[in-house]
Formats: structure tokens, sequence, C-alpha cells
DNA sequence: AAGCGCCGCAACCGCCATCTG
DNA sequence: GCAGATGGCGGTTGCGGCGCT
């Protein structure tokens, strides 16, 4: 089913974008919304490929971008996820509002793989664990509906979320909508920060949490956010983004200020289990 | 001041999953 | 059910900026 590379077009323009460029794309999306990549260069005015268009508008003109200055609680969190997700930049990029695949990507490459490798970290994301069954498109009927735009899993989510639905079956658990990572208060503390974490856990047994948080930034935190059931956990489905595609079991947040480092780490231990 | 090498990041490429007719 | 079109993802590349000599 082969497909010409989409740039391959002779008098496409490639490289850095200009600013009329970008003023051009941002503009027609304003009027006439994303999608119809393929189409939206010639409509905007664009001498660009549909691919090249969207990467622009989704990692750097999209608003909401949030651009540099990762927080030390962002980088907790892509070291963290990235050892239960492995290279699943879009997925961690999707607990961390405001951040692109790309750019966690390349802060990765970048920065902390050196600083791990430095602390004599080699992450070992769980990334060649067996791989659950492909699904089925009658399988994916079942799944459930949501709009047209969410309803496209990730192929690798899509997987897991199969798998995931078994196991969640067998549990018989509550299900509940994982909510995307927001931004809350400061006032309640996230884990330690990636240096207390290096010093406190080693690559081959995943994170263990090191003693609750010295020299932390005073930045606002991320936790995996609000999970609207009561008990101790809440099994979280359905959604087409969901962390660790669709179906996960997290602990809900303690009321007890000092579970913070707890709850993290148990939600680390679950994933890992999940996985 | 010039040359050189390194590094970070924006952008491209290839592939795969899903959609659509 | 099939084939083409489209969207999306992860890996890689290459250029520009910066620091060092």
């Amino acid at each position: 089913m082969g497909r010409s590379p989409c740039c391959a077009k002779v008098g496409l323009r490639r490289g850095p974008w200009s600013t009329k460029e970008d003023t051009l794309l941002t503009n027609f999306i304003q009027e006439n919304g994303e999608g119809q990549w393929r189409s939206l260069p010639k409509k905007a005015g664009l001498l660009r490929c549909g691919k090249s268009c969207r990467l622009r508008w989704m990692n750097y003109l999209r608003p909401g971008i949030k651009r540099g200055n990762i927080s030390q609680d962002e980088e907790d969190l892509i070291v963290r996820l990235h050892g239960l997700l492995g290279n699943r930049w879009s997925l961690i990029a999707g607990r961390l509002p405001g951040r692109t695949d790309n750019e966690i990507k390349n802060y990765w490459n970048t920065y902390l793989l050196k600083k791990l490798n430095n602390a004599g970290i080699h992450p070992k994301p769980h990334k060649d664990l067996p791989k659950p069954p492909k699904l089925k498109k009658s399988a994916a009927a079942s799944a459930p509906t949501v709009a047209k735009k969410q309803k496209k899993p990730k192929r690798v989510e899509r997987a897991e979320a199969d798998d995931k639905v078994d196991d969640a079956e067998k549990i018989q658990k509550t299900k509940v909508y994982l909510p995307k990572a927001i931004r809350i208060s400061p006032g309640f503390s996230r884990t330690d920060s990636l240096d207390s974490l290096l010093s406190g856990f080693s690559s081959s047994d995943g994170a263990e949490p090191a003693a609750e948080g010295s020299g932390r930034k005073p930045e606002a935190s991320f936790v995996p956010m609000a999970w609207p059931e009561v008990g101790d956990y809440g099994v979280c489905g359905g959604g087409d983004d969901d962390f660790l595609g669709g179906y996960c079991v997290l602990p809900l947040p303690q009321s007890d200020a000092s579970s913070d480092a707890y709850m993290l780490d148990q939600v680390y231990e679950d994933y890992l289990q999940l996985l």
C-alpha cells in the first residue's frame, strides 16, 4: 500500500518555518479547525506538505504549548513514566499538559539520558514486555465510544487496552475514566526531585522512593489527578488516551498529606503489576 | 578574532493503524 | 474484503548557536 513521501513533491518548501508561514497556518486553522492536513497547505496557501503543517501546529503553534523550562516535577514524571512506558512519547506527553512528544523526546535524548547515565542508571523501560494480541475491529467496536477525533486509539494503547480489559473484567473493579494529568495546587507536594530520585533507585528494579523531597523547587506539581471514585483504588479505563492503554489501577489521593510520596510509589507499583 | 567541535532542537522520514469509499 | 487516503508516532538527521582553544 505504499505511499510516496509527502514532501517529495517538487516545489514544496522544507526546513525552518518563517513567521509568515506560521501566521498563515495559524489563521487557517483558527478559521477552519484542525484536520485535513493533506489539503490544508493548498487551502492555506502554504508551500508545505500536510505532515509538515501538522507537525508545526502540534508542536509549536497550537494554543497552550509550553516551551522550555521543564520543571523538576515534570522531569521526575518524565523519568518515571519513561520507566513505565518506554519511548512512548505521545503517551508521556499526554500526562504533561502543554508539552509535546517531540519536546519530551528531545529532552530525554539530550538531557535526561545523560543525566541518568552519569548517575550510573541505564533506564530499562518496559518496552519489551510481551505484546498482547492485536485487537480486531470487532473488539474495538465494543470499546467505549467517544468523539470521533478521540476515538482513534493509539496502536500500542489499543492493544494494551484490550489486554487490560480482560484483566479488569477478571478482577471486577469499577471502571472510572482516567483524566489527564493537570496542574494542581502546590500544596500537595509531589514526589522527590530527579536528583533525589537518582540517588534513590536503581535501574534494575525501577524507582524506589527516596526520602521526601529535599531541595525541591516551589513550582507547581504534577500528579495523576482526581480519581472520581471512592475507595482505595479506582480502575480507570475507556478514554482513548488513557494511561497504559485504557485500564489501570490507581490509588486515590490520600487525605493524609504525608502520603504524597506514598501515592506515587503506589501508582508506580500498580502500573508495574499491570504491565 | 577565527576556527573548530559539540550540543540542542526543529524538522524530516518511514512506518503503522485507522478510516473511507 | 480490499485498496487508497489520512493521521499519528517514534527514530533520525542536520543546521544553527555556543563555548572552547
